[in-house]
DNA sequence: GCCCTATGTTAAA
DNA sequence: TTAACCTAGGGCT
C-alpha cells in the first residue's frame, strides 16, 4: 500500500502532466461510470495530497476524490512530453519500487517491439476504474478503496477530519501532531496509524520511525513527552520526504546497509534525537537512494526472526488492532 | 487452478 | 472484534 508518500508523488505528477488540461473521463470497468459522467472533459485544476488520499480538484467545482487503500494503483503512460513514472500505488512484492521512471515516456504497449510514435493508450487491461486521457497522455486507475466525485465543501470536510500531514509540514502542524498523540493513553504504534492523528503514515513508516527513535511501540501516547512527539514529528518527516523523492520507502541509515550502496537518510542516527538538533548539512547532502538492495532497506519492517541490524536481537512480530507490527525487543524495550 | 499475502479503511456484530 | 471490500502476484498443487 501506498503510504503518504506515493500519493504525494501522485498528485506531483497529475499537476505535471494533465495540470491545465481537459480531461476525457471514463470507467472501463464501469463501476465509476457516473462519476466519470460527472467530470468528463472538464479542466483539470490541480491535484493535491493530504495523507494517503488524493484530491483532483476539476473546474465547474468538482472533486474527485481517490483513496487506493491496499490495493490501488496508477498507471500512466503518454508521448514525449509525458514523463515520470509509469505506475505508481500498490507494491505486489516487498519492496517494489515504481515502474518506469525517465524512460516512461511511452505506453508500454506502444513501445514494444522498439520506438513508435504515440498513437493513444492502449485497451484497458484487467479492471480499471476510471481512466483520464488528456493529448498527450493517459492514467488508469485500479482497485481504490475510494473514489468518488465530490463538491469543494464536502472535500474540505474530509481533510478537516484528517490530522496533520508531515509532507505538507504546515505552520503548527508540528504542535498540532503532538498534542493529539499525547490526548490518549493508546499505544503509539496504534496512534502512528490513526489518519485523524497524523495522516499520511501506514504500517512500514510506524514501524520503522519506532525502530529509529528507539521507542516502544506499547508506550501510551500520554507518556511520550513533548520532546519525544517532536523527534517522531520530525523524522517521520524526513523519512516521509526521502520516500516522495526516491518513490520508495528506505529507512536504513548508510551505515547500517552492508552494500554500502546510497547515501544517509537523514541526520546519520538512529537514536533519539533531539528536537533541533540533527545536523542540517546531513539534510541538505541527502541523495538518491533508489538503488539500495531491497532487502537493506528496513530496520524492522518484514525482519521478524532476522537480527536486528544494531543489537543483533532477533526481531518481533505481533498482530496489533489486525495489522502486523514489527519492531527490536532490545532496542525498544519498555 | 487455489490459496495466501499486501505500505488500508469501513461497517456490522 | 470481525468481516468485507478492492486487485494482482507469487507460491503452491
Amino acid at each position: 500500500m501506498p503510504e503518504g508518500h506515493s500519493v504525494h508523488r501522485l498528485a506531483r505528477q497529475f499537476n505535471d502532466v494533465f495540470g491545465g488540461a481537459p480531461l476525457a473521463v471514463s470507467s472501463p470497468q464501469g463501476k465509476f461510470a457516473a462519476g466519470a459522467s460527472l467530470i468528463d472533459g472538464l479542466e483539470l485544476e490541480r491535484a493535491e495530497a493530504h495523507g494517503k488520499q488524493m484530491f483532483l480538484y476539476f473546474s465547474q467545482d468538482r472533486v474527485m476524490r481517490v483513496h487506493l487503500g491496499l490495493y490501488g494503483a496508477w498507471d500512466f503512460g503518454g508521448d514525449s512530453t509525458f514523463t515520470g513514472a509509469s505506475s505508481i500505488g500498490a507494491p505486489r512484492r516487498i519492496g517494489e519500487q515504481e515502474v518506469g521512471g525517465a524512460d516512461a515516456s511511452a505506453s508500454p504497449a506502444a513501445n514494444a517491439g522498439g520506438r513508435r510514435e504515440y498513437t493513444g493508450p492502449p485497451e484497458p487491461q484487467g479492471a480499471v476504474r476510471v481512466r483520464l486521457v488528456s493529448p498527450h497522455g493517459w492514467a488508469d486507475l485500479r482497485g481504490p478503496t475510494a473514489c468518488e466525485v465530490i463538491s469543494p465543501a464536502e472535500s474540505a470536510a474530509v481533510r478537516r477530519k484528517l490530522g496533520p500531514d508531515p509532507l505538507n509540514n504546515a505552520p503548527g502542524d508540528a504542535e498540532e501532531f503532538s498534542r493529539r498523540i499525547r490526548k490518549s493513553s493508546t499505544p503509539t504504534a496504534l496512534q502512528l496509524m490513526k489518519q485523524d492523528v497524523l495522516a499520511g503514515v501506514g504500517n512500514v513508516y510506524r514501524a520503522e520511525v519506532l525502530f529509529r527513535l528507539g521507542l516502544d511501540p506499547m508506550l501510551p501516547g500520554k507518556s511520550l513527552q513533548p520532546d519525544e512527539a517532536a523527534a517522531l514529528w520530525n523524522d517521520i518527516a524526513l523519512i516521509m520526504a526521502d520516500g516522495v523523492r526516491d518513490g520508495r520507502i528506505i529507512t536504513t541509515e548508510l551505515a547500517d546497509r552492508p552494500s554500502g550502496v546510497g547515501a544517509e537518510v537523514g541526520h546519520g542516527q538512529s537514536r533519539l534525537v533531539r528536537p533541533g538538533s540533527e545536523p542540517a548539512a546531513a539534510v541538505r547532502k541527502r541523495n538518491a537512494n533508489k538503488d539500495v538492495p531491497v532487502e537493506e532497506a528496513h530496520y524492522v519492517y518484514k525482519r521478524e526472526g532476522l537480527p536486528c541490524r544494531h543489537c543483533g536481537t532477533e526481531v518481533a512480530m505481533k498482530d496489533l488492532g489486525g495489522r502486523k507490527l514489527y519492531w527490536c525487543p532490545g532496542c525498544q524495550a519498555g
